[in-house]
RNA sequence: GGGCCCGUGGCCUAGAAUGGAUAAGGCGGCAGCCUCCUAAGCUGCAGAUCGUGGGUUCAAAUCCCACCGGGCCCGCCA
């Protein structure tokens, strides 16, 4: 496709225009590329755009073009360029087929790297579906990325140190509840569990609620029972958390734990440096008298809504301190450094490491160029007030990016389900504390069994084996799909029951296709052919094109950090293939023909591997 | 009160970062297509003043302004 968009600007060069400016049409009927500068020509020339446009293609020389074939002035003023297929066809084909695994990947990002932050869940629950639309999000753009030929870091920010880790250890300790969970549920679904129950107590109970301050302050303590104690229920927390988000796809190199930023003291090297740089200050009088806070006056929205407080009174730090540190050690700011041992194994292999004082490893990621922080849209502000402090630090801003994703809610239907009274609005947002939420492991075994079911009614002859296997590819790529397909700045009403769906656009249409193509593949008995046919179907141009443009809808996905580009443009190729299949038959087809379609056929699931890929959807030979 | 985000057929979503040619899918509804590579598919019909009003432009769903509706954020919490 870049050859065909390079040809065509050579010959809009040749015909005097300076610097093409060229689309690829929407709507079939207008050629494969056009060109609409006879517009921008026409604001400085006085004379319509259409004679303007009439003039440049009557300009231009089609003796020296080898892809393009026809050359047309249309109605306002576009120059459409149609394309030859017995030469763009084959060439085409055989690149994709060629580069195989390869196609899509790029060299823009290499020897640079960097480090995309997300799930970052409280290790005192189980993960519920808006956690996953972080998971999915995050794990695809690392998957981008390193498509583009960056050395990616995962993190997981396991933030250990809340209160919210409290009323875990109060259950334990005070009320009664045992640290086993009873059999069948899982540890991370018992703390949820718990988590909800002890705050309706503590509601009620004022005795509870000092009790819980108390443990809070304790946890701090890095040599209390109550300490180990947390990381006892916050370390089985997360390998429960992990399993769900390893079941999603997702890895992770480094697990960053918040007691370790202030154990390896990460703070104190970026307070000196705050207080030299006059960003910070600490207030004499008011209120906040004895607090440092990180002077807000200068910035363009921030200002008026006051600075914030980054030391209290009492010597601590907040919250956004130590995101500011922490923000600080990941962009290479900072001489001390995290110790690490290792946590576990990655469902592809590699080492997992977890932050420990005491731990033996070291994970240099040297100052990474780029980090990319997955984190909800209600952490906009604090994610600011962290990007503009490392500014002040003699950092480019630019390298800290807050992505930021809307949350998910529950549709009213479901919110019912679970209780909830009084539905005002068509949504109820998830509440892990007041219990209101879905469970991603629970959601996902009702996806798997439904995808069995359906897989038994098309293959009862499968072993039991085979089916699960079939069936949890199937309930992955649905939710997947539907968490990662839509903007990020939109939120997710879910439902369980549309979310079952799993016909029309969803992740399941684009396995279908995929093993739809793998099955033609599996019958041929002959190879594929490059020739292209004298003519050809719509359907398969159609297809052709799609594939080659694969590759710039990721280019500009990685640049723009659009996952859901790259998930529309799967759905695009899954769609073009199955109007391909429906009016173009393969196996049946004459010997060139047939040829020429199997090696189509095979550009199609390479380009459909590749793009699935990249958003974490599992494709299957068969379903 | 201030700031940020969203607003496209009954419902969900694409199309916006380069303004361009008849606004594209899905769900739901109706009507069809399996002696033929898997019907988790395909075809047809019905259904849209692209929140409203201005503005810029030869051209606006897309850019600018105002307003309306919905959401979020503004703690010595994390």
């Amino acid at each position: 496709m870049r050859k065909l968009l390079d040809e065509v600007r050579m010959l809009l060069r040749d015909a005097g225009v300076e610097e093409p400016r060229l689309e690829i049409p929407r709507q079939a009927g207008f050629g494969e590329v056009s060109c609409t500068s006879a517009f921008d020509i026409a604001k400085t020339v006085r004379k319509p755009p259409q004679s303007i446009a009439e003039e440049i293609a009557s300009g231009i020389d089609l003796s020296k073009a080898r892809l393009v074939e026809r050359v047309e002035a249309v109605r306002p003023g576009y120059i459409n360029f149609w394309v030859r297929w017995v030469n763009f066809a084959p060439d085409l084909l055989n690149t994709v087929i060629g580069e195989g695994e390869r196609f899509c990947w790029s060299a823009v990002g290499r020897g640079k790297t960097v480090l995309v932050e997300h799930t970052s869940v409280n290790p005192n629950k189980a993960l519920h579906i808006g956690h996953a639309r972080n998971t999915c999000l995050g794990d695809s753009i690392a998957r981008i990325y390193r498509s583009q030929g960056y050395r990616v870091v995962v993190a997981n920010y396991i933030d250990d140190s809340g209160s919210q880790m409290a009323d875990i250890l109060l259950a334990f300790t005070r009320l009664g509840y045992s640290p086993e969970p009873p059999a069948g549920e899982r540890f991370d679904e018992y703390c949820g569990r718990i988590y909800v129950e002890v705050n309706r107590l503590i509601e009620s109970d004022q005795a509870l609620s000092q009790e819980k301050r108390r443990i809070t302050l304790e946890i701090e303590g890095r040599d209390t029972e109550t300490f180990r104690l947390n990381r006892m229920v916050a370390e089985r927390v997360l390998a429960d958390q992990l399993k769900t988000c390893w079941r999603l796809g997702a890895r992770y190199d480094i697990l960053n734990r918040e007691s370790d930023i202030l154990a390896f003291n990460l703070w104190d090297e970026v307070f000196e440096k705050l207080k030299k740089s006059g960003a910070i200050y600490v207030a004499v009088d008011g209120p906040k008298k004895g607090c440092w806070l990180i002077n807000l006056s200068q910035h363009p929205t921030l200002a008026r809504e006051g600075d914030e407080v980054l030391v209290k009174s009492d010597g601590a730090t907040t919250y956004v301190a130590r995101d500011i540190a922490y923000a600080a050690w990941k962009l290479g700011l900072l001489t001390r450094d995290f110790r690490y041992r290792v946590w576990g194994t990655n469902p592809d292999g590699t080492t997992v490491l977890i932050t420990d004082y005491a731990g033996d490893r070291e994970y240099r990621i040297g100052g990474v160029d780029h980090t990319v922080n997955v984190v909800d849209a209600r952490q906009r502000r604090p994610q600011e007030i962290v990007r503009y402090a490392i500014g002040f630090l003699g950092v480019d801003r630019s390298r800290y990016h807050h992505h930021s994703y809307e949350v998910v809610s529950l549709s009213a239907r479901d919110a019912e389900k679970l209780g909830v009274r009084q539905v005002q609005q068509g949504f109820v947002h998830m509440s892990g504390r007041g219990g209101v939420f879905i469970n991603v492991e629970q959601l996902l075994t009702h996806l798997k069994e439904k995808a069995v079911s359906e897989t038994l009614k098309r293959h009862p002859d499968w072993s039991r084996g085979k089916v699960e296997e079939t069936a949890e590819a199937i309930a992955v790529a649905a939710l997947r799909y539907n968490l990662i397909r839509s903007d990020s700045d939109k939120m997710i009403v879910f439902d369980t029951e549309e979310a079952m769906d799993m016909e029309g656009d969803t992740g399941p249409y684009i396995q279908y296709a995929y093993a739809r193509a793998s099955r033609i593949l599996e019958k041929a008995d002959t190879g594929p052919r490059y020739e292209c046919p004298a003519s050809l179907a719509d359907e398969e141009k159609a297809l052709i094109l799609k594939i080659a443009h694969t590759p710039l809808v990721v280019e500009d996905a990685a640049r723009m950090l659009l996952v859901k580009k790259v998930v529309n443009h799967a759905h695009d190729l899954a769609s073009a293939f199955n109007d391909f299949y429906e009016k173009c038959p393969v196996l049946t087809a004459e010997a060139d023909v047939k040829g020429f379609r199997l090696a189509i056929v095979e550009a199609f699931r390479t380009a459909l591997s590749s793009t699935a890929n990249l958003i974490g959807i599992p494709l299957l030979e068969e379903m």
